[in-house]
DNA sequence: GCCAATTGCTTGAAGTTTAAAGAAATTGCA
DNA sequence: TGCAATTTCTTTAAACTTCAAGCAATTGGC
């Protein structure tokens, strides 16, 4: 144990343990959640995980969504999205049409049956989230909200500080 | 807004947006990390992140770790472990060897050039995480360790119903 | 000892993911 | 206008991932 001239406990300069710990720690978290939502999507509503996230984000809006928009608001490759909309558009689940101003872009929709099968799940699945969490007091949430939007907005300053 | 009869607001019985929030949030910043981390492992040391995650948990022991350790660990699938196993055996940073009281069993461990690359990735890679987590004050990550950890309880708690 | 159940690992199919390269269309600026 | 840069989307190859089925070895009753 390192002290200072205080006789208080200080860390080594280049000590970052604790965030290592952290990290490990929020993807420990992430990892078991994501894994138990994927494991009932499957069993209850045989979808998947991408698919249904996909889904989620065009159900927030009406009118529909470019691939683009998809991929920046999932986080995940252009590719990726072609291929999960090609797919999802296959079943049934969403439809397609190309813009008429920009001949590249393409708006994406839930189809009525797609949103209707997404409101179900939805349902099921706000409800299998708030079991997972259900430990946790209203304070306990609000202090996870407020410190994990704070850490988002430190990664989001480190990104950017290396791509700059 | 609903209040009750002491002119205090309260929530619907079937609310629970606050945890799918809370679920979004976690999820967010954990996608955000996780890429960031990919990005830089990719750039600075050409090396894919489950790559790096299989190496991190084999540097924790010594003396090497079975497949089904592995797997379990880092909550991924048998089949998955095997074909990561096999392409860094390949690449040489890894070693692996029949136990000879079980023959199903494999131990795995880094060779002595795996190692000592993973060393000088993770020396990198703890110093990206403290940037990353850079905003947050040492009572703001003490916090977040507790609530995190009070989160991964209610979560297996949560898992373990359902499989039981 | 026998044999059913379990355990450790591999395989194969389907799907997801990234990175990189490329095609098509639009934009912006000289 | 002309054309280089940018944007949108697709394609490709390689890797990653899960799930389910299967094989080999071991274990635990009996």
């Amino acid at each position: 144990m390192i002290l200072d001239s205080e006789t208080k406990a200080v860390e080594l300069p280049d000590d970052h343990g604790t965030e290592l710990r952290l990290w490990l720690r929020l993807l420990t978290c992430t990892t078991l959640i994501e894994g138990e939502v994927r494991s009932r999507l499957r069993e209850k509503f045989d979808v998947t995980l991408p698919r249904f996230d996909l889904m989620a984000q065009l159900d927030k809006v009406s009118d529909g969504m470019t691939l683009s928009d998809l991929s920046k608001r999932m986080m995940v490759s252009n590719g990726n999205v072609t291929g999960l909309v090609e797919r999802l558009v296959e079943s049934g689940h969403l439809d397609r049409r190309t813009s008429e101003t920009d001949r590249r872009v393409q708006f994406i929709r839930l189809t009525k049956t797609g949103r209707a099968e997404f409101r179900k799940m939805a349902a099921e699945h706000e409800k299998w989230i708030a079991d997972v969490f259900g430990d946790l007091s209203p304070k306990d949430i609000r202090e996870l909200m407020r410190l994990l939007a704070k850490a988002k907005g430190s990664a989001q300053r480190s990104a950017k500080a290396r791509n700059a």
